[in-house]
DNA sequence: CTCAAGGTTTAGATGGGGCTAAAATATACT
DNA sequence: AGTATATTTTAGCCCCATCTAAACCTTGAG
């Protein structure tokens, strides 16, 4: 229904090359939520323009002026969610969806006045890093929570933002950036993890730990 | 180029309906810069939806619920103004233009924060009334500049936000809503008004005066 | 009261983004 | 290597907002 711009494309792809090698039609597509046949159209159309390098049955690069545009939308994304988080007092796990539209909004004077408003921060509510107006990013912050040790102490620096349900929880225990835990016990083969939040004990399953980064601190 | 939504159309159809009370086909294909075909599908698509009655060479008028989305882009347009003027500094003249994207995003709850932060406004930078979240709407203060005698003094409370260039004029010479100004004098035959701002005159010629409304102090 | 002028509507086309179903290609397994 | 399975692309269609050019009213002036 919603109808997807060049920008949430290459945003979207960006976001893929991060993580996997293959930036592949299918993971777009899912990821996407649009069906394969839009995203081959698409990126033939990103091709032509310039934005990606595309071999027919194989995948997709960025060219640098492709990154450049996805980072650009990434930076307006955060911004406006530190916006959000610090001037309209949302709640965390809200934030991001709100963004997905004003992300879009394309004046470059806007982005510049709200950067100095909120006093030009390096990362988002979520710990993400901000990437600068010339085109610049930081690598991201922490190590999943998961391979931290019982007995350690940890800063949580950053939660990942894609799954609101998961965050609204983190949030109602308090497992947001900032925050400092103990890591108190782990049961074997992969178990769930006891960890210390504000004194009060809570047990994380799998899929919550590795939503969560964390400094650990030297003992 | 750009794509005018069915909120562009409502808005621009409201606030011509305001002024004139024939609207046609052709007033709001020059307002918007469309042809007049592309208003008359429109027109027709939004009648189909209930926004609108339409007379096929006639005109139109906006139904309850039309005039009822109408102003929630007016209240959103408004509010956006005053959140850049008053934290992003923008200067007047920017406003008008920059809100023009702002106001369609669609988030309800946006808007409502806003409107909090902002400590619930009645009127925008240019002194325009913003309709509340019930669809309610003050009368535009003032009159006309032009209508004011020499020896008179006055509080300027509106300005005009439809001509960017001339609105940067009266910035630059402090004629923006709030300034108390004195007519010193006024040729005759529709001629020039002389016009005391902090202390400084200006010669203002017509065009100029039927932008700015006034209220007259009692002597 | 006719008819030309001018505003209005229809016809037909474009570009952007999307879809399903079918064809083409790649990969993976025996 | 050969074939089955999975992925990717093509073909053909839809919807939306727009345009120009041509056809169609309305109106007002002679």
């Amino acid at each position: 229904m919603s109808t997807k711009t060049i920008e949430d494309y290459l945003k979207h792809i960006y976001q893929l090359q991060e993580h996997t090698d293959q930036v592949t039609t299918s993971a777009i597509a899912q990821r996407m939520d649009v069906s394969a046949a839009s995203v081959t159209d698409m990126i033939k159309k990103l091709s032509e323009r310039g934005y990606l390098h595309y071999t027919p049955y194989r995948g997709v690069e960025l060219t640098p002026e492709g990154r450049g545009l996805a980072l650009n939308v990434l930076r307006k994304h955060r911004l406006w969610e530190v916006f959000l988080v610090e001037y309209l007092d949302f709640p965390l796990h809200q934030v991001h969806e709100e963004a997905e539209d004003l992300e879009h909004l394309p004046s470059t004077e806007l982005v510049q006045r709200l950067d100095k408003l909120l006093g030009y921060p390096r990362i988002d509510p979520h710990g993400d890093p901000i990437p600068t107006a010339d085109g610049t990013i930081e690598d991201q912050h922490g190590r999943l929570l998961a391979h931290a040790q019982p007995g350690q102490s940890a800063r949580i620096v950053r939660v990942s933002d894609t799954n609101p349900e998961l965050l609204r929880y983190l949030e109602s225990i308090g497992l947001v950036p900032h925050t400092e835990i103990q890591i108190k016990s782990r049961a074997p083969f992969e178990g769930p993890m006891v960890v210390e939040v504000d004194g009060v004990e809570h047990s994380l399953g799998n899929t919550v730990m590795n939503h969560i980064f964390v400094n650990i601190h030297p003992r």
